[in-house]
RNA sequence: AGGCCGGUAGCUCAGCUGGUUAGAGCGCGCCCCUGAUAAGGGCGAGGUCGGAAGUUCAAGUCUUCUUCGGCCUACCA
């Protein structure tokens, strides 16, 4: 025998494979685009799913302005993912992504645009403002798909919907008149910030707070005569009745103060808290002082109790008397006068009786206690008016919001002649933005009736139009309502939610508690970037879908419409649409609010197109969308169809940063997608979103990326080395599963599990337990367990070996199902790594179905002994691990393990076959030793063992294998040499060229 | 301010209807391998479950309070 040993190192089977390690994931994805673009992967897939049945994830649009963040990209990942794993599953699970496109946001920047032309809005028309408008969001459409695109989510992107279609225009305008056609809607009035100056409605967005000086007023509203006497509880401290003779407050005035007197012709009611302590004041005296005050001596005036000494100083009261507590015996029934029904040429317009109404808005910081309510001039006053029509019908009066002010802010003539016309703020001239002759008039006509207590001035914060900078009113104007109890929207609604699946369920109570609770949901906007809403409305009120002709005029606006867009009800004169008994008709020129349009996608989109089914299964937006989409469509398909437009709601939550806080700008901790895709892979975000809680908000930021980053390349890795050993392979080398080692059959066993495991997370959507079974799959079962041990087969076996070739057949199988159970996950590199194995021009893992597991392969009976192994396998490593940091041994094919020969293990090692003790030369037999298992050279069971020892089998002169670095002991009477008969074996079969 | 929801190791997540010393993977530390090599393997150290009180024989799991965070209360989408 030399002293130089052979080189096996060619006689081996090592992976082989030119799969590149690291992905280059910023370049390659781009590549893969185009790629499935090329075959038209979108349309390969529709053709193929022809006839299945059919997934719909309707996709809620996002607004086209601005690029995608972090948000929009979690959203549609999450819905590809969706789509793809039950495309896989066997649906026909087409995706229709759309886009929002009316709105205010465009049409700021759109008149922001013409502005920096030097056009104001009055000097562009309509349809030009409208036709820049459908571009603008045209060009952002276009940007937002290709981001969109680029995050590897699939859908028909070159047939998106649009809420600014001409079709889905008139299919949204369709709607409204079929709502209007039932009844459910109607016209009411509502008070929203208006400018005068500029004569147009502003968003909160569009106000911005300045200081301006102000007139306050204390008025009094004179009590009407009461009658009789209340027994009120609790009783007086000395145990007397505690009886109120009502007529002590003949001549008594509840007091209010506030800041814009204009209001007060508008006044319908006095709002009072509970919880605020009144008490019932009389005048003793007065104090002396240039003016003449306007309190009397003798005056009753009913005031809060801790405001009754600013009220009093206001009022030049030097001394009164506090007569009673006065609390709801009082409010309840005490009727009012308006403190302007005396005045001249009032002309009986204040007759009406002032009631009193409780309210959350009323506090005791300022003013008297009580808060003069004007319904058509705030937003406090409008609901307390609005939610007491119960008191206010019993009391025979009128919930009416009156329409007090005109655009320009003038007094209209619903007020008594004197006022009409007044303006409240000057629209031009050199005082522009200052008070109008609206407050002085009322100051005067106040202190005729003898009802202005007290006057000043006052410096507040009040809203400006950020344009002009000229102060806002709040001004009551027509308002269109879909009515939530006329047609039964609300129970019916309520009802739908009931039968509809929402994951997370408490989605369920969210948006359950939110449309119980709703009011009237308030569709017109006085804007114009909008679908309009096409009625006309008779000299009566009367709506022309009450009309017999109302069909044939209704087909003329959605032909109109249809055939130029929304422009075709603008621009287009009430005759054509209404050419009979017109006289005193008007078109409505309100557009819809923009929660309408998207609330209409499942009627212009789902409903319209033939390839889609009507119905939803799943809506997944933001857990904001229960006030938002969630809620318009589930609005809108009741009040139309009578039933959700869903079965199953999804919610997920917000992208955070790693501290759990939001993204701003102002922190500085915004993280784009765009940027992550440059610089990780889009793949990167999709390993992210897949292993993030979408129940809950979602954490992101660098440390968690690199988590992420560090999961892929440990799968790809994985993926890697079995390309590498399936090298070669072929289809026909299977084994049989009953002539497979038992270890191949628990990997199988492995894979049936998962199966079921995995549909079922499908189904349920929870792609971070599917994403974590795979990956610790891929880590603890696969790479630190089977391919550790079978590198020794795949490695050294002879070629056409029973194991070896057992090991391919199973690892193809394991290929298969992990790369197509992580494509709808990571859906570049599976289709790289797919590509790789099966190289085809127009072929694509993408176009592949979850395979199902044969029967048979579930076995709880190897899974529990193997298990037993494992175990054993685990406490030998233990045992090895000190020798190793003592560098006795180095390799753990160096040790030889002896250990007690427990039942269970003996047993399990039995039932699983794991048995051959001598050194394997038959190529035939697919038995393991445990020494396999363990990677060790020898393992011995011995009942004399106490414990798992371990020895160093150099010391004990054993002949380390050339080939398979395997110590042996050679028997040299066969003639075996520097290598163990199996691999001479090899090396026999390799040389033949077997 | 109100409504809804969440807070388990450095990170991402498991912990079912309350019941053994709270789990996994990653990361980290130490070690091995050098025939998956800008790879692979082994061992190990880390939480008392945001905090407090309570119910119970027993609480991460139930109740209350509290703290931190998120979403919603817009003629924003």
């Amino acid at each position: 025998m030399t002293s130089e040993k052979r080189d096996y190192r060619d006689t081996l089977f090592l992976p082989k494979t030119d799969f590149p390690m690291r992905a280059g994931l910023p370049k390659k994805e781009p590549e893969w685009l185009a790629h499935w673009n090329k075959i038209g992967l979108f349309e390969r897939l529709r053709e193929q799913s022809k006839g299945r049945k059919q997934y719909i994830l309707h996709d809620g649009p996002p607004y086209a302005n601005g690029h995608i963040h972090m948000g929009t990209a979690l959203n549609k990942i999450l819905k590809d993912i969706v789509n793809r794993s039950h495309q896989m599953l066997g649906y026909d699970a087409h995706y229709v992504p759309g886009w929002d496109c009316h709105g205010l946001p465009i049409e700021w920047k759109v008149e922001e645009e013409f502005r920096g032309k030097g056009r104001s809005k009055d000097e562009v028309s309509g349809p030009e403002f409208r036709t820049r408008c459908r571009e603008y969001a045209s060009e952002w459409l276009d940007v937002q798909r290709e981001e969109f695109k680029r995050l590897g989510v699939v859908g028909e992107w070159d047939n998106p919907y649009k809420t600014m279609n001409f079709q889905s225009e008139a299919d949204i305008c369709g709607e409204l008149l079929k709502i209007a056609k039932t009844g459910q809607l109607y016209r009411g009035s509502k008070p929203i910030m208006w400018s005068p100056v500029e004569q147009t409605a502003l968003a909160e967005a569009e106000v911005e707070y300045a200081d301006r000086k102000a007139t306050q007023i204390y008025v009094k509203f004179p009590v009407r005569p009461m009658t009789g006497t209340k027994s009120l509880l609790p009783v007086t401290a000395d145990g007397a009745p505690n009886i109120v003779d009502m007529t002590m407050f003949d001549g008594a005035s509840v007091v209010i103060w506030t800041t814009t007197p204009w209001t007060i012709p508008a006044n319908r009611a006095v709002s009072y808290a509970l919880n605020i302590r009144c008490g019932l004041y009389e005048v003793t005296e007065l104090e002396e002082s240039d003016f003449s005050p306007w309190s009397k001596v003798g005056d009753k005036l009913i005031v809060a109790d801790n405001l009754w000494e600013n009220v009093a100083k206001a009022g030049l009261i030097k001394s009164a008397k506090r007569l009673r507590t006065v609390s709801s015996y009082f409010y309840e029934d005490a009727l009012l006068d308006h403190p302007l029904k005396s005045m001249e040429g009032a002309e009986g317009k204040y007759d009406y009786p002032v009631p009193m109404l409780c309210g959350d808005h009323v506090t005791a910081d300022a003013g008297t206690g009580f808060v003069h309510t004007a319904p058509s001039h705030g937003e406090d006053d409008y609901v307390v008016w609005i939610s007491n029509q119960k008191k206010l019908e019993a009391l025979g009066i009128a919930p009416v919001v009156p329409m007090t002010l005109d655009d320009a802010g003038c007094y209209t003539e619903v007020m008594p002649t004197r006022f009409q016309g007044l303006d409240v703020i000057r629209t031009s001239g050199k005082k522009r933005g200052q008070d109008g002759k609206a407050n002085p008039e009322v100051l005067k006509a106040l202190v005729e009736c003898g009802n202005l207590l007290a006057r000043g001035m006052l410096t507040l914060r009040d809203a400006h139009s950020w344009r002009s900078k000229a102060p806002v009113i709040r001004r009551a104007t027509p308002q269109w309502f879909i009515s939530m109890s006329k047609g039964g929207l609300r129970d019916k609604a309520v009802a739908e939610i009931e039968k509809t699946k929402f994951w997370p369920d408490r989605g369920r109570n969210r948006i359950g508690t939110m449309v119980a609770d709703r009011p009237d949901w308030l569709i017109s906007r006085q804007r114009n970037w909008g679908v309009p809403i096409t009625l006309m409305v008779g000299p009566n009120g009367e709506l022309h879908t009450e009309r017999d002709d109302a069909d044939a005029i209704n087909t003329r606006i959605l032909a109109a419409v249809e055939k130029v867009g929304v422009d075709g009800w603008f621009e287009t004169p009430l005759e054509d649409f209404m050419p009979d008994s017109n006289d005193g008709w008007s078109k409505v020129t309100d557009i819809l609010d923009v929660w309408f349009d998207s609330g209409s996608t499942h009627a212009f989109c789902l409903k319209r197109r033939d390839d889609l089914k009507d119905r939803a299964d799943l809506y997944l937006e933001g857990s904001d969308q229960h006030r938002g989409w969630f809620q318009s469509s589930l609005l809108e398909s009741c009040a139309v169809y009578g039933e959700a437009p869903y079965d199953g709601v999804l919610t997920h939550g917000f992208v955070v940063d790693e501290k759990g806080l939001k993204m701003s700008k102002s922190l500085g901790n915004t993280m784009s997608p765009e940027d992550i895709s440059k610089q990780y892979g889009a793949e990167i975000m999709r390993i992210w979103t897949a292993s993030s809680d979408w129940a809950n908000d979602l954490k992101i930021g660098r440390e968690i990326i690199q988590t992420n980053v560090d999961a892929y390349r440990k799968l790809r890795n994985t993926l890697r080395y079995m390309i590498g050993a399936l090298d070669g392979y072929d289809e026909a080398d299977a084994v049989d599963y009953n002539d497979m080692p038992a270890l191949e059959k628990w990997v199988l066993h492995r894979l049936a599990e998962i199966t079921t495991e995995h549909e079922a997370a499908v189904r349920n959507h929870d792609h971070k337990k599917i994403f974590s079974t795979l990956f610790n799959f891929c880590t603890v079962d696969l790479s630190a367990f089977y391919f550790d041990i079978r590198k020794d087969a795949l490695y050294c076996d002879p070629l056409n070996s029973t194991r070896r070739r057992a090991c391919r057949t199973v690892i193809d199988e394991v290929f298969q199902r992990l790369t197509t159970w992580l494509a709808p996950i990571m859906c570049f590199t599976m289709e790289e790594v797919w590509q790789a194995r099966h190289p085809s021009e127009d072929g694509s893992v993408h176009m592949e179905l979850f395979r199902d597991a044969p029967d048979g392969w579930l076995n709880a009976d190897i899974a529990a002994k193997m298990e037993t192994v494992r175990d054993f396998r685990t406490q030998a490593s233990e045992a090895i691990e000190p020798l190793r940091k003592d560098k006795v041994i180095k390799s753990s094919l160096e040790a030889s393990v002896t250990a007690p020969a427990t039942e269970a293990l003996t047993s399990a090692l039995s039932a699983l076959g794991i048995t051959r003790q001598e050194t394997y030369a038959n190529p035939a037999d697919p038995s393991d030793t445990l020494a396999d298992y363990l990677i060790v050279s020898e393992c011995t069971l011995s009942e004399k063992a106490a414990d798992v020892s371990v020895a160093d089998l150099k010391e004990a002169g054993w002949t380390k294998c050339e080939r398979s670095w395997k110590y042996f002991k050679p028997n040299a009477a066969v003639g075996e040499g520097e290598i163990t008969p199996r691999d001479a074996a090899a090396v026999k079969a390799f040389e033949s060229g077997a």
